[in-house]
DNA sequence: GGAGGCTGTTCTGGTCTCCAGAACGTTTAT
DNA sequence: ATAAACGTTCTGGAGACCAGAACAGCCTCC
C-alpha cells in the first residue's frame, strides 16, 4: 500500500493543489506559509501546473483550473455503472421530487458520482466527486452490508469510524449490527444521522457475480417523509431504480 | 505564459495522467514505453499517485481515481456561474426535450460545465470537463462573439483554427464575419458544423459590466428542428434562460 | 516440469534538478 | 518619500529522481 519510493516533488505538488482547493484563490506567499516551503518553490509548481490547464492566474492570484474537471469527467464517463445509472437516478428525481443520489466506494470512501434534484428537493452541500465516509451515509451503509466482512474491517481500519454526529455509528459493533440489519431489509436508512432533519434511504447495486457496484439513494427532509413512506412508496421507488440498473448492467 | 523554470518531474507526473487517460486501464511496462521513461520512475509515479487516491491499482493494471473529479467538482461548484446556471440549464432540457448545455472559456478553450438532457435528447460523447475549440461550436462562438477582438487574436495565435470537419471555420476573416452576424442577432447557430445532422442554438451569458461569462445552448437533431423553429421558440428558449441567469447573477 | 518469457516490484548511485534564500521590479500603504 | 508588501527571477549546493540491473512472481509451451 505504501510507496517504497515515492516521488516528493510530485506529493508536493498534489499538497498544492489541496491547497489551492482548501483556500481558493490565494497569492504564492500564502500558499508558501501554508505549505511551509519557498517561494520560489511554490511559484515554479503553480507555472508548470498552468501550463498544463491545471491552475489559472488572474492578476496576482493563481486558483484551480477546470482540467480537473476534465479528466474527472472523463474517468467518470467510462464507467459502465455511471453510464448505465444516470439517466435512472434521473428519472429517480423526477419521480420522488426529491435529491436522488449515486454512489461509489473507491480507496474505503464513498464518492458522489452524481446528484439529480427533482422539483422540490433539497439543496445539500453535495457535488459529484465528493468524498464520504461510508458508514456515515444511507448510500455508504449500503455498500458496507454487501462487502466481505474482511473488506469492511480493512476499512475500518484504515478510516476509521468518524462521529461526524452525535447519532452516527461510533463502534465496530454497532456498525456490523445495522449492516445485519441492512442486509435483511435490503435496503439502509438515514434517520439525521448526517444532518438533523434529513431522511435517507439507500439501496445497493450488485452485479450478476454479487458483487456491489455502488448504490442508489434519495434524501428529502424529514418533514415531507413519515415512517410509511420511507419504509414504503419511498423504498419501493429507490428499490426498484436499483432493479432497473442490475438488471441493465447484466443485460 | 511559458514557465522559468518548469518542475520537470510534475511534468512527467502530468504526461503519466494524460497517458492514462488516453489508454484507460494499463500495466507499466505499457505506460513505461508510451512515455518513454524507465519502468521504476513509471512506477514510482504511479504509486505516490495512488496513495493520494489520483490512481487505482486492480491486479497488474493502474488506472485514473476519482480523486480527479473531486478536485474538478469542487472547483466547479466554487464557480458562481455554475451555481446559478445549473437549474436553469436544467429547466430548458426540459422545456425543450433537447439537450442543454453550459461552456466557459478557459485558456482560449472551451470547457462543458454541464450538460442536461431532455425527453427527446441525442446523446452526444460530451459530458462535463469536455475541452473544444471555441471556433467549432456554436457554444463557442457565442463567447467568441462577445470578446475584445485583441483577445481572439490572441486565441487564434494559441489554439490555431482546427477543422474538424469540413465545414467548419478555416480562417481568422470567415470567424469575424461569423462573430459580426452574431452579436448583431444575439445568438450564435451551429448547423452541422461540429456534427453532421446535428443543429444547435448558443446565446452568450454576461456581467452587469458586459464581460462575457460563458453560453448556454440546446442541442437538436436537425430532423427535429425547422428553420422556423431554430431562428423563433427555440431561439427564444435559449434568449430567455441566458436572460434569466444574466439577472441572477446580477442581482 | 522446468526453462524461458512475460509481468510488476525493489534496489542502487551517479546525474540532473529542485528549491532556500537572496536580489529585483512593481505596486500599495503610510 | 519611504517602507513594506507582493510576485518573479536567479543561483549553486544538497538532495532526489530514475536508468538499468536484479528479483519474484506469474504464465505458456515444449
Amino acid at each position: 500500500m505504501n510507496a517504497k519510493h515515492p516521488v516528493r516533488t510530485t506529493e508536493k505538488t498534489l499538497a498544492l493543489v489541496e491547497e489551492l482547493m482548501d483556500r481558493g484563490p490565494c497569492g504564492v506567499t500564502e500558499l508558501a506559509e501554508g505549505l511551509d516551503m519557498g517561494k520560489s518553490a511554490v511559484h515554479n509548481h503553480l507555472t508548470t501546473l498552468r501550463e498544463h490547464g491545471y491552475v489559472l492566474k488572474s492578476g496576482d492570484e493563481y486558483q484551480l483550473g477546470l482540467k480537473f474537471l476534465e479528466v474527472g469527467g472523463h474517468t467518470r464517463k467510462s464507467m459502465e455503472f455511471y453510464q448505465v445509472a444516470e439517466s435512472e437516478i434521473k428519472s429517480l428525481a423526477v419521480e420522488t421530487g426529491e435529491l436522488a443520489n449515486l454512489l461509489v466506494e473507491e480507496q474505503g470512501m464513498g464518492v458522489y458520482l452524481m446528484r439529480s434534484k427533482g422539483d422540490k428537493a433539497v439543496d445539500l452541500d453535495t457535488y459529484a466527486g465528493l468524498r464520504t465516509y461510508l458508514h456515515t451515509t444511507g448510500l455508504g451503509k449500503a455498500i458496507l452490508a454487501n462487502l466481505p466482512e474482511s473488506r469492511v474491517d480493512e476499512i475500518i481500519e484504515q478510516r476509521g469510524l468518524k462521529q461526524e454526529t452525535p447519532r452516527s455509528i461510533g463502534t465496530r459493533g454497532e456498525l456490523f449490527d445495522a449492516l445485519d440489519e441492512i442486509r435483511e431489509r435490503g435496503y439502509a436508512i438515514d434517520d439525521g444521522e448526517r444532518l438533523e432533519g434529513l431522511r435517507c434511504i439507500a439501496a445497493p447495486v450488485k452485479s450478476s457475480t454479487g458483487e456491489v457496484l455502488g448504490s442508489i439513494s434519495v434524501s428529502a427532509p424529514a418533514s415531507r417523509v413519515s415512517d410509511e413512506d420511507l419504509h414504503g412508496e419511498l423504498a419501493e421507488l429507490v428499490l426498484s431504480a436499483a432493479n432497473v440498473v442490475e438488471l441493465n448492467i447484466n443485460y
